[in-house]
DNA sequence: AACATGACTTTCT
DNA sequence: TAGAAAGCCATGT
């Protein structure tokens, strides 16, 4: 397997996620088949450029809040999702339990 | 080969 | 519940 086939996997993952619901990154990596990368799945969506079809925005870590990036665009990230209906609580923090989004089967094609 | 770095997680206080 | 420390794994120097 080369390094860009992993970064396909991720990707696909990624597209899957529905409007209105999360994954975390560990989550991400284990549905693509790369369990414990969860940190290349950071590594994958940084590369990401501005303008993306991807839904990045569905993507956040274990605590149910938004990853810290280097370009603060997390304000962004958060009106996405708000927008998607995904409630913050007052901590900034959504609910993992009611929002996550599990993916029956891998994705193919 | 050794060391540092990072859109991470888990565990311990 | 929040914060610190340690673990993890791919990449780049």
């Amino acid at each position: 397997m080369q390094p860009s086939d992993r970064y396909v996997l991720i990707l696909r993952v990624v597209e899957a996620i529905p409007p209105g619901h999360v994954m975390t990154y560990a989550a991400v990596a284990e549905a693509a088949g790369l369990p414990r990368r969860a940190r290349l799945v950071g590594k994958v969506l940084a590369d990401l450029p501005a303008e993306t079809a991807i839904p990045w925005h569905r993507v956040i870590n274990a605590s149910g809040r938004l990853s810290q990036r280097r370009d603060a665009d997390v304000t962004l990230q958060r009106h996405r999702l708000e927008q998607e209906g995904l409630p913050f609580d007052a901590t900034g923090r959504l609910n993992l339990d009611l929002y996550a989004h599990h993916p029956s089967s891998p994705p193919s094609t």
